[in-house]
RNA sequence: CGCGGAGUGGAGCAGUUUGGUAGCUCGUCGGGCUCAUAACCCGAAGGUCGUAGGUUCAAGUCCUGCCUCCGCAACCA
């Protein structure tokens, strides 16, 4: 048991990109902090939980201006959603931060003024090609085959523009002693993969601010420039708090962060990027980075270009807000992925909630309305059995507290759990119907009865900072009121009156029919088909979706036979294949990624048709020059075969 | 040989640090009970712990090779 008599604790949630509508991955992260920063307080901490939005970046500007609204408008009712959200699923954050927010400009503007003074940040020349959708750069040379982002493989620009970077250089040697000697990253085994690809390799100067577009916060002394995301996001996790400006007060009390929980995707920013950021301001560092994977539904990578985001408002309008937070949080283990789907779900909250839970405080309340009019006697008597549960009950609260600092919420729930199983038990092995039986059994009966109405005073007030709606609505039930229902009472056994009265209520965790649920689901969501069926399909229709071109379009693709004379993979290279093709004129080199489906010398001596007019590139350190045509079902590579004419052949 | 992680009963996972009866949840089958939301409790079946070697009295656990999968990085011109 621990007491915490006003000790601060600062839980964050990632400020959120608000381009979309919030899915149930910004709840599972959500709900675990809000989980987390109700249980610091019932233990007693002062507890600042801050969580918010990221609004500024050209994705917003451009999806405003398609809704002919202006950014601030666009954002404006875009956090309208995130906040309904949160209300919804009874979100206690105690601090919401908007990257709009004039506190948090006045802080990003400063510090990034600081930041130059210090040297730390100069100007430089930034080239690349931008993914707007994806608010990303992207290097030539990581470009889909079709010159388009490799994430959403949605178009890209062309971007060069003049920059200020940020100096990661001086931090490399004390980021790697945090990853790899310190427990701040959690879970750590991702450590000496961060440290192999970033720091080892030489950590790169980090572009923080851009030209492209305006929608951000203006640099002071250079106004051409925005800042752009790393200096604006990362830090309202200290302007927050009044960090750089006077709008709060709190920084000094609150940091460092107790905790930052991050999805996995962004873990890299948080690891390595937000510690340079805080070492070049000289500023303590956050205690922790909990890194949790990500939510997967059917199997498939949940994303909004999929179209499998699951609409937490359905499912909390169905089973309650309370149950989908304990769903995902009691499937959700650290750094794991977790594979979601309506089936797990509903048999999660059947097993757990409705048949464990519901049904213990259901029956003990319905044997204390039946046999004792609702109002227990004082007279107890204990006996067998007695012990072992009241030794497992008040011993939970302090297993609870170390999984919750570790931010294991998944085992701390199946910790919790456990008891409640033993409380079944308990009413297996003592019988209380045939106590019942016999009026010289009244003081056993009743004290069995007592001992299982405290055993779910505890549990309930535990769970309570993982589903704050429904286990008041326990409470009432078992008749625990006042002090009975404070965390510090959770170690100790007795706390309810000798002559408590029960209140026998409506069925809390209802048993939910999956098959009937899953079909009415699918109803409502609709696209919800087994991922594999969608993905094929989706394959198939793709050529119908492609453009008509004219003839003058396909003649600016100069397609030619030529001969492969020589071939050998590219060591660095899984996938490609490095090709020495005769056109006609003479040899030219082209890099293929058919790696996986063909060998040298499969392919050596064979004609192929070749995409002679293709602008070079360079793959893996190999520059290539054209490619060669080749089929793609998706599950397989043909590369299409010439036989029988003369190398430099046009093809028309 | 880019870096890292993982392969354990039908499914999902622990156990590997500090070798010594292979454990949990769900599912399946059988039994018990009847207070309860057809819920609860007990029991059983089912694993040569990816594979081939090695160290050892003893290996899921340590060592080596190989196979497969995943993540990151890097490329499917």
């Amino acid at each position: 048991m621990q007491k915490h008599n006003g000790e601060k604790y600062y839980i964050t949630t990632p400020i959120y990109y608000p381009s979309g509508n919030p899915h149930i991955g910004h709840c599972y992260t959500t709900t675990a902090c809000d989980s987390i920063a109700r249980y610091k307080r019932m233990q007693g901490c002062d507890v600042m939980f801050l969580t918010g939005t990221d609004e500024h970046g050209q994705k917003i500007e451009q999806k405003a201006a398609e809704s002919g609204v202006t950014p601030k408008q666009y954002v404006d009712e875009k956090v309208d959603v995130f906040k309904k959200l949160w209300s919804f699923m009874n979100i206690s954050y105690d601090r919401y931060i908007r990257t709009t927010d004039d506190y948090h400009i006045e802080s990003v503007q400063k510090i990034f003024k600081a930041l130059y003074d210090k040297g730390y940040i100069y100007k430089g020349e930034y080239k690349g090609k931008y993914c707007t959708p994806c608010e990303s750069f992207w290097t030539e040379s990581q470009l889909d085959e079709k010159g388009c982002c490799p994430e959403c493989h949605r178009p890209v620009t062309e971007a060069k523009e003049e920059a200020y970077f940020f100096k990661m250089s001086p931090f490399a040697d004390r980021i790697e002693k945090l990853l790899l000697e310190t427990d701040y990253l959690r879970p750590k085994y991702r450590a000496q993969e961060l440290v192999n690809n970033f720091i080892k390799t030489g950590l790169e100067d980090l572009c923080v601010s851009r030209t492209s577009f305006k929608w951000g916060i203006p640099v002071t002394f250079d106004t051409d420039h925005v800042v752009y995301v790393w200096i604006d996001a990362l830090s309202n996790y200290i302007t927050a708090l009044g960090y750089d400006n006077g709008h709060y007060d709190d920084f000094s009390k609150f940091w460092p962060a107790d905790v930052h929980m991050v999805a996995k995707d962004i873990m890299r920013f948080h690891a390595i990027i937000w510690p340079a950021m805080l070492m070049a301001l000289d500023l303590p560092l956050p205690k922790h980075l909990a890194v949790h994977g990500w939510i997967t539904f059917n199997g498939e990578k949940m994303s909004k270009s999929l179209g499998n985001v699951v609409d937490p408002f359905i499912l909390g309008e169905r089973y309650g807000a309370d149950a989908i937070r304990y769903h995902i949080m009691r499937e959700m283990a650290l750094g794991g992925d977790v594979s979601f789907s309506n089936e797990i779900m509903i048999n999660r909250i059947n097993t757990d909630l409705a048949n464990d839970l519901g049904n213990l405080v259901s029956r003990t309340v319905a044997m204390a309305e039946k046999y004792f009019d609702s109002t227990l006697p004082e007279e107890k008597q204990s006996g067998e059995f007695d012990d072992e549960l009241i030794a497992e009950a008040t011993a939970l609260s302090e297993k609870v507290d170390k999984l919750v600092d570790e931010t294991q919420l998944n085992l701390a729930l199946a910790e919790i759990f456990r008891v409640v199983s033993r409380a079944n038990k308990y009413i297996d092995e003592t019988k209380p119907w045939v106590l019942a039986k016999d009026e010289a059994n009244r003081s056993r009966l009743a004290a069995v009865l007592y001992n299982l109405l405290e055993t779910i005073r505890i549990v309930s007030v535990l769970l309570s900072a993982f589903m704050p709606t429904d286990m008041p609505k326990i409470w009432k039930q078992i008749g625990a009121e006042g002090d009975s229902v404070l965390y510090d009472n959770t170690d100790k056994f007795g706390v309810l009156p000798q002559n408590v009265t029960v209140h026998k209520g409506e069925i809390i965790f209802p048993r939910i029919d999956v098959n009937k649920e899953i079909e009415e689901l699918n109803k409502i969501i609709g696209n919800n088909k087994p991922a594999q069926a969608d993905k094929k399909e989706s394959k198939k229709e793709a050529p119908e979706n492609v453009a008509l071109i004219g003839i003058e379009d396909f003649a600016k693709v100069e397609l030619r036979v030529a001969k492969i004379t020589a071939c050998e993979p590219i060591k660095k290279a899984k996938k490609l294949l490095k090709l020495t093709l005769d056109d006609g004129d003479g040899e030219r080199t082209v890099a293929s990624g058919i790696a996986k489906y063909y060998t040298p010398d499969d392919l050596i001596g064979k004609s192929v048709i070749l995409v002679s007019n293709l602008k070079p590139a360079v793959l893996c350190g190999v520059e290539s020059n054209g490619m060669i045509l080749a089929a793609d079902d998706g599950d397989s590579v043909k590369v299409i075969f010439v036989d029988n004419i003369t190398p430099g052949s046009r093809i028309r």
